[in-house]
DNA sequence: TCTGGGGTCCTAGGACCC
DNA sequence: TCTGGGGTCCTAGGACCC
C-alpha cells in the first residue's frame, strides 16, 4: 500500500549552528529571528525550560542569561545551503521528494511491512546525521495530514514512527483537534463553539454542517483524519507563485530616501532570485509598514501594479517600486519596515510583448554582470543606486555566526597535531 | 529601547454586467 | 420587515504553516 512520508529536520536552525559548535550538542541554544527580535528555533533544553516559540528575544532575556543559553542570530545563508545538503541527500536515496520548507519533504513510499519501513527510515537517518550532521525525524502514515502527526510521536525517541490506520483507530479519540496540522488558533476556537474537541468528534459530526462551517479545508480535514489522502506530495516540478523580500529597521524613520534605499535593496534581491530561477514577474506590490504594537499600525499601506511585459531586470522594476513608493508614502509617519513582492511568475523563455512596447527581447547583458560579479565577490559588491542611509535601515544580528560553507573567509580551519 | 520573514490557499464582498 | 436576481471577476484580508 502506498504509504506518504514526511522527513522533518529537528531543530533545524539549532542544529545547523551546532553542526559548527560540537561543544553546543547538549546545551541550551536559541537561534533569533533578523533584527535579533524573536525566538524562531529553540534547543530540546530550551524547550524544556517552558520558553514558547515566537517570544520576542526583549523577555526572556535575563532568564537565558541565568540559565546559561546560547543565542545566535539568524544565518540564512548558512541554513539553506545545510538544508539543500539534506534534501539532496533524501532525493537521492527516495527519488523524488516534495519539499514542504527549508527543513521538511513530503515523499511516497510502498509500505510492505512495519518493521521492513522502520529499518529503512532509520537507514535513511542514521546516513544523513553522519554525513550531513543533522537529526532528522520521520512520519509514515496513509496520509499526508497524517504523517505529519506521525513525525511529531517518535521526535525524542527513536525519531522513526509508522502509523497504521489501526494505529490511528485506537489513538484519534484522545488526540485533540488543536494538535492537528492545519489547525491553527481560529479553528479550534470555532471547533470548541461547536464542541468539537477531539479527532473522534470532529469525524462523527455531521457531514453537511462541517462542509457549511468549516468550508473545503473541513471536508478535506475529514477525509484526511480518516486516511483517505485529500492532498497529495506534489513533486519537485511545482513553481514558485510569489518572491517576496521584506525586512524591519532597527528604529524607524519618516525619511522617503531611506525607505526609498530600502525597497531599492529589496528590489534587487528580489529580481536576483527571479534571474537566477530564469523567471520574470508580471507584477510588482510594495510595503511600507509601521510598528503593529503601535498606535501606527494602520498607517502602513501596500501599493500594487501590473507591469506592462514580465520583467527580471532590476532597473525596470526599480522604476515601479519609486512611483509606488510615493503613492503611498505619508509624511511624519514612523515606518519600521519596507518589502517588494513579486508575482505572476513565468518563465522567461517565452515572453509576452505588448503590442505597442518598444521593448526589445534581449536578454540583459548588464544584469547578467552584475550577477556573476556578485556571485563570485560577494553579495553587493555591485549595487544600483546609492547606499546613503544604510545605517538607518539595516537591522540587527548581534549574535551572528559565520558563513561557514559559502563564503571563502569564513570556512572553518582544521588544526592537525 | 527591543515583538521575523517567506510562503500558500481560501473566502467574503465589492464592482460590474444583463 | 420585506430592497430583483443571477452571474463573473477581482482583491483584500484571514488563516495557517515553517
Amino acid at each position: 500500500m502506498k504509504y506518504i512520508g514526511l522527513a522533518d529536520c529537528n531543530n533545524f536552525f539549532v542544529s545547523c549552528e551546532r553542526v559548527f559548535r560540537p561543544d553546543l550538542w547538549d546545551k541550551p541554544v536559541v537561534v533569533l529571528s533578523s533584527n535579533d527580535g524573536a525566538i524562531v528555533a529553540r534547543s530540546q533544553e530550551v524547550k524544556e525550560l517552558g520558553v514558547p516559540m515566537g517570544v520576542p528575544y526583549f523577555k526572556v532575556r535575563d532568564e537565558f542569561e541565568k540559565a546559561g543559553v546560547t543565542i545566535f542570530s539568524s544565518n540564512f545563508d548558512l541554513y539553506s545551503d545545510i538544508s539543500k545538503r539534506v534534501m539532496d541527500t533524501l532525493r537521492e536515496e527516495l527519488g523524488v521528494i516534495y519539499q514542504y520548507s527549508v527543513d521538511e519533504s513530503f515523499f511516497k513510499m510502498e509500505l510492505k511491512s512495519v518493521a521492513e519501513a522502520k529499518v529503512e527510515l532509520t537507514r535513511l537517518k542514521t546516513l544523513v546525521q553522519k554525513n550531513i550532521g543533522i537529526p532528522l525525524s520521520f512520519g509514515l502514515a496513509p496520509t499526508m495530514t497524517l504523517a505529519k502527526y506521525a513525525s511529531e510521536l517518535e521526535k525524542r525517541g527513536s525519531g522513526v514512527s509508522v502509523l497504521t490506520l489501526e494505529g490511528w483507530e485506537n489513538q484519534k479519540n484522545s488526540v485533540s483537534m488543536s494538535e492537528i496540522w492545519g489547525v491553527g488558533g481560529a479553528t479550534t476556537k470555532k471547533m470548541r463553539e461547536h464542541n468539537l474537541i477531539t479527532v473522534a468528534d470532529f469525524l462523527s459530526a455531521d457531514n453537511s454542517r462541517v462542509e457549511k462551517i468549516f468550508g473545503v479545508n473541513g471536508t478535506r480535514l475529514r477525509s484526511e483524519l480518516s486516511g483517505i489522502p485529500a492532498k497529495m506530495p506534489e513533486g519537485d516540478e511545482v513553481k514558485q507563485k510569489s518572491i517576496m523580500s521584506t525586512r524591519s529597521f532597527s528604529k524607524t524613520t519618516t525619511s522617503l530616501a531611506v525607505l526609498e534605499e530600502a525597497l531599492a535593496y529589496h528590489t534587487a534581491r528580489a529580481s536576483e532570485e527571479l534571474r537566477s530561477s530564469h523567471t520574470k514577474a508580471g507584477k510588482i506590490s510594495i510595503l511600507l509598514g509601521t510598528n503593529r504594537y503601535s498606535e501606527w499600525v494602520l498607517q502602513g499601506g501596500t501599493a500594487e501594479s501590473m507591469l506592462p511585459y514580465p520583467t527580471n531586470d532590476t532597473i525596470v522594476l526599480l522604476r515601479e517600486v519609486e512611483r509606488l513608493a510615493h503613492t503611498i508614502y505619508t509624511k511624519d509617519v514612523p515606518y519600521k519596515k519596507v518589502g517588494v513582492v513579486l508575482s505572476q511568475i513565468t518563465a522567461d523563455d517565452h515572453m509576452q510583448l505588448d503590442l505597442f512596447s518598444s521593448q526589445k527581447e534581449d536578454d540583459n547583458k548588464l544584469m547578467s554582470v552584475i550577477d556573476t560579479v556578485n556571485k563570485s565577490l560577494g553579495r553587493d559588491s555591485i549595487t544600483i543606486g546609492r547606499a546613503r542611509y544604510k545605517e538607518s535601515w539595516s537591522h540587527n544580528h548581534n549574535f551572528r555566526s559565520q558563513r561557514y560553507t559559502t563564503s571563502w573567509n569564513d570556512i572553518p580551519r582544521v588544526n592537525l597535531k
